[in-house]
DNA sequence: GTAGTAGCCTAGCTCTCCTAGGCAAACGAT
DNA sequence: ATCGTTTGCCTAGGAGAGCTAGGCTACTAC
């Protein structure tokens, strides 16, 4: 019987361009090995177990997003680093809304530091150096960008701006401004 | 026998609790069903199905929260209105992780059309009354202002902030004068 | 070529969601 | 008061998910 190869990097990859497809929480195990054409236990032999797959899942989203800001930052200052960042950002979770969410869930502290996690909190305290910020301005900086771009790109996935017909580009491009200009301008009280 | 008298009001209710208990994923049927000393299957009664349930859960959120956010609203305009607000949404966040994960499911149009979440809507826009702004101006200000607190207050909770020790209710302040400093000054292009 | 390990299997447990069909308690009408 | 009718719960059971235990087979190293 011809064996079918699965490594748990491959099943990995699978189950992120899965949960693009259908949705993460319909990512199961059962689902994965079908895929493969093998049976479900088979596969615990390479994971631990659901939740061992999503991490998985996570981390390769992370890395993914990681190399694709670096890329769209490269040579890049200013508002013009801070939109590339955003776009980037934005783009990818639209593009690969399983792979977002599965970015969502809550690692324990040793995983998420050794994740592609710390290069996004690099890259982006990198653009903030364009606006000068001291600490803690800095931090809290961070954290607002961060906000807006994680809420926007949420509520725009789940319907939360459906209701009014303004263009969800426009919207997004004049949050960009919004956020550069509060940024120039640094401490906003 | 006695009946359990369950209802699908009772349902919610305790079903929401739960979630905010446990975790809105481990909210199942069965659970719940030995909350009220029930077979699983009496329940069915009562509810669809296990989506309906969590949609029940989250229109109670809904109009719970836009409750609280009225309350806070009361008597208030301009930045007071706009702190008053944002700390609402927060605690009530905060105060029921369960509640909030449920208000996060993605409602079928006719189904938010008739939520609570038009109510928090017009709160918003009520906000932004004191900024006199223009359309469509309003509309992405109502857009920017919900990203910031939904991504900051789901940031919070699944931990993206951990990493930096800065305490993040003074980043939450600080943002809250970012926002109203670019309410001020829009638009900021 | 043989030993060991890696990769798959079957069998089977528990749990969840949900349907079908039955019975008894409460209630409304006579 | 009693007689349907409805309401609220039940048992039984199927499908599918997660996961464990233990067995067989194909590849790999020596």
């Amino acid at each position: 019987m011809a064996r079918a190869g699965v490594t748990a990097d491959r099943l990995t990859v699978v189950a992120a361009d899965l949960a693009d497809e259908i949705g993460l929480e319909n990512v199961t195990v059962a689902a994965l090995a079908r895929h493969f054409g093998v049976k479900d236990a088979s596969l615990y032999f390479h994971i631990r177990n659901a939740r061992d797959l999503r991490v998985r899942v996570a981390l390769l989203a992370l890395a993914e997003l990681a190399d694709r800001v670096a890329a769209a930052l490269a040579g890049r200052a200013g508002k013009d680093a801070l939109v590339a960042f955003a776009n980037a950002y934005r783009d990818y979770a639209r593009r690969h809304p399983g792979r977002y969410a599965a970015m969502q869930i809550d690692l324990d502290p040793e995983t998420a530091a050794a994740s592609a996690g710390v290069r996004h909190a690099e890259m982006t305290r990198a653009i903030l150096r364009g606006y000068r910020l001291p600490e803690p301005d800095q931090t809290d900086a961070v954290r607002m960008m961060h906000s807006t771009f994680h809420g926007f790109v949420s509520l725009e996935r789940t319907g939360g701006f459906r209701h009014t017909p303004r263009a969800t580009d426009d919207s997004w491009s004049r949050a960009l401004d919004a956020l550069d200009a509060v940024l120039r301008n640094w401490p906003p009280a």
